[in-house]
DNA sequence: ACATGTGTTGAA
DNA sequence: TCAACACATGTG
């Protein structure tokens, strides 16, 4: 063994990078460490353990096979994106999943996530259609760009294939949420009307709608995550008949997978840097109701 | 068996 | 918030 890259190796670092050494080609990020003999005298090494050679991407981490990890932190927990099989690959799930998590001025790997302004601006509008955990899901699947060309296509099978929950892959919780309002449901939000009144007050301030002819008959579709980052959309708009703003379609899928019964709250929240928003809901506390066990 | 992803730590 | 490192766990 030629051993010009030993002696290389022994100054400084007990690293060598074996990247580019002819004899041992690349073996992905894989590199030899070297150590000290046992009562070394004469500056023997031997190769002990094999090291990972770090990445130059952010959020990109190596893997013992020579693959690459992605992995992103909030609130002082990582998120694991997935393994991929080259350094750039790993890079642009990062970047993916930091303009989801931290928004459009999110630092990532390569400035954009698309070639055109307009293919960037879908990948963002796919983005906030979805939610962190159905994104890491994607990420996670290697299936992010299927699902976008699907997206931007005719819509047709994206919502078909769809069966699985992620099932708790990944807690979510974002940056400081900020409660807009909540509600004490009636009996009526939660029951055959199919709809949640959103007081006035509460909507005039916090969901605008132009009530002309154009969007407030048809209303807009709202994305709205849950504490378990499933993300739902209703349709929002006023209802002229009772001078009333509503959540109608979705809700009622809503109120029966939480099980919301009149008396419950809940309650609609902003955060992050998309303002992106979500929706929790509470249990009331059951007063007074003798003989209910528990 | 091997790849993936987590526990954990220390640095920034 | 971040990556390094060790290794437990998952998976075919």
């Amino acid at each position: 063994m030629d051993a010009s890259w030993v002696e290389e190796a022994s100054i400084g670092s007990l690293r060598f990078c074996i990247a580019g050494v002819n004899a041992l080609h690349r073996m992905g990020s894989v590199v030899l460490d070297l150590v000290p003999k046992e009562g070394g005298g004469g500056g023997g090494m031997e190769v002990e353990t094999r090291k990972l050679q770090s990445s130059k991407y952010k959020g990109v981490v190596p893997q013992p096979n020579g693959r690459w990890g992605a992995q992103i932190y909030e609130r002082h927990q990582r998120v694991w994106l997935g393994t991929f099989e080259t350094e750039a690959e790993a890079a642009r799930a990062y970047d993916v999943a930091a303009q989801r998590f931290r928004g459009r001025e999110a630092a990532t790997n390569f400035g954009t996530l698309a070639e055109t302004e307009e293919e960037e601006e879908a990948a963002r509008s796919f983005l906030g259609a979805h939610s962190k955990a159905e994104i890491v899901d994607m990420l996670r699947k290697h299936t992010y760009l299927d699902e976008l060309e699907q997206c931007k296509r005719g819509r047709g099978a994206a919502l078909l294939g769809k069966r699985k929950t992620p099932a708790g892959i990944c807690r979510q919780s974002s940056s400081p949420r900020e409660m807009l309002f909540e509600k004490i449901v009636t009996p009526s939000d939660v029951g055959k009307l199919n709809r949640l009144v959103i007081p006035k007050q509460h909507a005039e301030k916090h969901f605008p709608l132009r009530i002309d002819g154009g969007s407030g008959g048809k209303g807009v579709l709202l994305h709205l995550e849950d504490a378990d980052g499933k993300m739902w959309r209703f349709r929002y708009s006023y209802w002229h008949s009772s001078q009333s703003y509503v959540l109608t379609k979705g809700w009622s899928r809503f109120v029966k997978e939480k099980q919301l019964r009149a008396g419950d709250v809940v309650s609609f929240w902003r955060s992050g840097p998309e303002n992106q928003l979500y929706v929790m809901c509470q249990r009331s506390v059951s007063i007074g109701v003798v003989g209910s066990d528990t």
